[in-house]
Order: structure tokens, then C-alpha cells, then sequence
RNA sequence: GGGGCUGUGGUCUAGCUUGGUAUGAUACCUGGUUCGGGACCAGGUGGUCGAGAGUUCGAAUCUCUCCGGCCCCA
């Protein structure tokens, strides 16, 4: 595709092009990078170390909930793949084998990791005393997409954690596995500010070998839903196939309750799109690698005090992460517009005419504001400045949100809605069979969940016209 | 599965119809000058023209095969 080439930053708008702008952002932003293998991308520093907040962050909440972090290996037995039927069917199309020698078992590179975890298990678990059994990975899944491939969104391969547990009664297990699914929430809501709906997925969509799963959802500005992280109530089909049995507090063998729950580097790009503008990316203070830049304004006589003021600046703000940037080879506006391409929350300018003032100007990367603050007050400021970034940006993107989710009684209505890109809200049947014939009807147009907080169905299923059972939400999605 | 377009220094690109050893921009390096919203000047590094074969005195250019990328249809 032909660009201007003496444009370093974006030349397509949001609006008029959006996978176009999508896909700059995310390599002139340095987040990714494409790779020699198709579908495969490299994830640049400054990408990677937004998933280290994102990692850090639900790390240490799942800590607190007594899961402990392990490691599996990432090749699995064509015959453990196999085990649980319904599992190999739903990942069939997508797993890549690894074939060394025709007498040797094929290996599947994981495209998820139940099966050889929960051969480990089935040696692990004896006694009802060995319950709740509570393992996390952070690893890589491979998963031979061909079509749409896409930085952070859709990759062959991409980074994720997959959380496994194993639970002694249905209750507990049940409980927990909607605790997870808050616990996405919290990632998306309060770290990236990228409001979500909670909810159970329709039996079309279900994780292939769940009872149930939950998903949380997003809502992009190109009308599309973005599935952010599941929480699936696993059948005990996993159990059965993989022979783990406890020896419960009544001396007899039961087979356990299982969850399985993750999120992906995905979640960088849910962030990156709803959150990024024409000048580039738009980082929440929170998942943010830098959240200050200091730019300071260099002219011959007065370089020396400007430096020395915007080191004492720099050091002054101890409380968050900032950066000095002092090159010389580039004027202000150009460290203005590079900064803002990477997305930093906010930038501190020091001038000659701020310092004889005692103050600086800071600027808001989300609304673009400037204020002039006194130097002392600067530290204060940047605090409170971020925080309120930080809610703004979440109750921005709600509103916008709520304009795009839109009830509807009746097919009409539902039609228009789905080609205007909005996410609507209808009764449903829940039968897989309506949902496939759904989809044919309505192209590219999916079931995404079925809201928790939901009320109950009025009137018939919109598509069949049989029992409502639940009010869910269709759109086109990623 | 069917059809179309395309591949030239890191990036974007001219040249291809009509064959003569590759144009410009940007990026990068050096020096100078500048710096309150993508500064400027001078010099410089960098290309088996996607790969292979053929036609020709000579191929980025013509022919064939292969490989990659993009788009449309089923």
C-alpha cells in the first residue's frame, strides 16, 4: 500500500480507514513488528512491556486467590489431544503438529493446555485434601489462523495465561469460576480502561468440553465485538478422559470440578483500538510503560538551567514512571509528535519562559489540554492528572459503549441494528441449531453473550420463534 | 476452488509499453547551524531490481517456471 514516506506518523484517519490505521498504529507505535512467518508478529519493547503491567497486575491478584504459577510443556500427544472428543473436534482445525519420524506420535503444538496438565493432575489429586488445586501458566498458544491475521488480535501464535483448577465440590467451582471472570473485568476496566459486559456464552460459542463459559466482551469503534477473556465451567468429561479421581471425606472416589480461564496479548489490542486516536495510540496512565515525558526546550544561552531544571523535574516526579527526554538531534515538536504516536499519558514542558516563571506546561495526551502548574505543584498535579485521566478515559469509552448497545423486539429492527453496527440485545431461543441458521441469515453476525446482569426475555426467540430463554447480544465480531 | 493486481537501497517510489546497468523522497551516518508543534545547509553510506531459466552483443524492462504479498468471487 502506497504511503506518504516522509510521514512518520499515521496517514489514514480512525474513522475513514480502520484496520489500515489499526495496523500502523500498532508498527509505527513500535508495539509489534511483522515477522518472516506469516501470521506470526514480533512484539517490540514497548509492546511488551504493556503486557508486563497487564501481567503484573492480574499476577499478583491471583495470587491472593491461592493460584500459583507453573509451567507445561508446550508439545501434547496427538493421542491426549484426543481424549476428550468434543475438545479434539472444536481445536481440530486449528492445531499445528509437529511430524519428526512416521513411527513416532504426531505432537500438537498447544492451542491450549487442558489435556497435558490434567494428565499431570490425574497423579497429583488423591484425597479431597488435595483440593482446590489452583495452577496458572503464562505461556504461548499456537493457533493456525489463515484468515484476518492481525497484530495482537489475531496471530498464530500469541502469549496468554491459562488458569486451571480443580475443585472438590460444583459449588466452589462454580463460584470460582466467575470470580476469574471478575478479575478480567478488573484488567480491562481498571487497568486499560476498556469497559467490558460480562456474560455467558450461547452453546454455539461455548469452549469446546465446557458445561458453560463466560466471556467478558468489548465493543470496538468499528462496530465490531471483541472477545477479551473467557472463564469456562469445564464438563467433567476432562476428569473422566484423564482419570482424575478423589477420595472424598466420605472414603469414596468422586471425580472433581474443573475451571479453566484466560487472557491473551489481545487484550493490548482491545486497548490500542478504542483507545487510539489520528495522532496515534492513547495509553491509560495505568498500563502505561512511561506516563510522564519530560520535554525540555532548548535554546544556546538558557540550555544548562533548562537541563538542570528538568532533571530536578525528573526527579521530582519519584512517584511515577518518567522520562527525561534530553536528545538534542530533534527539535520539541518532533519529540511532541513522537510521544504522542507512542501513546505517553502525559508531557511535562520545561522552557525558558516556564523556569523564569518557576512553572511548566502540562499536556493531557487523551484531550489534548494544556495547563501551566508551578513547579512545586508539578509532582501533585501529574498525580492527580493521571488518576483522573486514567477515570476519564473509562467513563469516556463507557458512554460510547452504551450508544452502540441497542434492545430490539423485532427482526427489522435487529437487522438494522447488526448493519449499523451496533451490538443488539434480543430474545433468544439459545439453541445451537437457531444460532447456525442465524448465521447464515446474517453474515458475519454472532451471538456474543448472554448479559449476567440480564433481565428476563420478553416475548419469543426473534429467530425462531419458539421459547425466549434469555435476552443476548449479537454483532459482528473479531 | 476461480479471477485480478503486485514485488525496485531500511521505508515509500520513478523507470517497464519502445532492452543500453536504476530516479526521487524519506530514514540512517558526518559536520555546521537550529530548537515554545514534525527546522535548515553541505557531504556521505546503502540496491545480486522476489528467485531461477530462456531470448539477446546487452534484461529491472521481453518470454517461461517458481516463490511471496494484496484484493475480489464461491
Amino acid at each position: 500500500m502506497p504511503r506518504d514516506a516522509d510521514e512518520k506518523g499515521l496517514t489514514v484517519k480512525k474513522t475513514e480507514d480502520m484496520p489500515e490505521w489499526y495496523s500502523q498504529l500498532c508498527i509505527k507505535a513500535e508495539l509489534a513488528d511483522y515477522s518472516p512467518v506469516r501470521g506470526c508478529m514480533v512484539i517490540r519493547p514497548h509492546g511488551y512491556a504493556i503486557w508486563e503491567r497487564i501481567q503484573q497486575f492480574f499476577d499478583t491478584r491471583i495470587k491472593a486467590l491461592g493460584v500459583q504459577n507453573a509451567y507445561f510443556p508446550m508439545f501434547i500427544p496427538e493421542s491426549f489431544f484426543k481424549r476428550e472428543a468434543e475438545h479434539a473436534e472444536g481445536f481440530a482445525p486449528e492445531v499445528a503438529w509437529v511430524e519428526r519420524h512416521a513411527d513416532e506420535e504426531r505432537l500438537a503444538l498447544r492451542p491450549t493446555s487442558e489435556t497435558i496438565m490434567y494428565d499431570s493432575y490425574s497423579r497429583w489429586i488423591r484425597s479431597w485434601r488435595d483440593l482446590p488445586l489452583r495452577i496458572n501458566q503464562w505461556n504461548n498458544v499456537v493457533r493456525w489462523e489463515v484468515k484476518d491475521v492481525k497484530p495482537f488480535l489475531r496471530s498464530r501464535e500469541f502469549l496468554w495465561q491459562e488458569g486451571h483448577c480443580v475443585y472438590e465440590t460444583e459449588e466452589q467451582r462454580n463460584k470460582e469460576t466467575l470470580l476469574y471472570l471478575d478479575e478480567y473485568r478488573r484488567v480491562f476496566e481498571e487497568l486499560l480502561a476498556v469497559p467490558v459486559i460480562k456474560g455467558e456464552k450461547t452453546m454455539a460459542e461455548r469452549f469446546a468440553g465446557a458445561d458453560r463459559s463466560y466471556t467478558i466482551e468489548a465493543f470496538m469503534p468499528d462496530g465490531k465485538a471483541l472477545q477479551c477473556g473467557t472463564s469456562h465451567d469445564l464438563s467433567q468429561g476432562f476428569a473422566r478422559a484423564f482419570d482424575i479421581r478423589f477420595l472424598g471425606r466420605d472414603e469414596k472416589k468422586h471425580a472433581p470440578w474443573q475451571n479453566s480461564w484466560g487472557i491473551s496479548t489481545r487484550a493490548i489490542g482491545a486497548m490500542v483500538m478504542l483507545h487510539g486516536d489520528d495522532k496515534g495510540l492513547v495509553l491509560p496512565p495505568l498500563a502505561a510503560p512511561v506516563q510522564v515525558v519530560i520535554v525540555p526546550i532548548l535554546f544556546e544561552d538558557t540550555k544548562a538551567e533548562v537541563l538542570r531544571g528538568s532533571a530536578a523535574l525528573r526527579d521530582a516526579f519519584r512517584d511515577v514512571r518518567v522520562r527525561l527526554d534530553d536528545r538534542d538531534e530533534y527539535s520539541p515538536g518532533w519529540k511532541y509528535h513522537d510521544w504522542e504516536l507512542k501513546g505517553v499519558p502525559l508531557r511535562v514542558e520545561l522552557g525558558p519562559r516556564d523556569l523564569e516563571k518557576k512553572s511548566c506546561v502540562i499536556a493531557r495526551r487523551d484531550t489534548g489540554k494544556k495547563e501551566s502548574v508551578t513547579l512545586a505543584d508539578a509532582p501533585k498535579r501529574v498525580a492527580s492528572l493521571l488518576a483522573e485521566m486514567q477515570r476519564d478515559m473509562l467513563a469516556a469509552a463507557r458512554a460510547r459503549m452504551e450508544k452502540s448497545m441497542l434492545p430490539v423486539s423485532e427482526e427489522k429492527a435487529f437487522q438494522a441494528a447488526v448493519a449499523a453496527g451496533k451490538m443488539a440485545l434480543a430474545p433468544f431461543c439459545g439453541k445451537k441449531t437457531c444460532e447456525e441458521a442465524l448465521r447464515e441469515r446474517f453474515a458475519g453476525v454472532t451471538s456474543r453473550c448472554i448479559p449476567l446482569d440480564g433481565k428476563a426475555p420478553k416475548g419469543k426467540c426473534l429467530f425462531c420463534g419458539e421459547k425466549a430463554l434469555h435476552e443476548t447480544y449479537f454483532s459482528r465480531a473479531y
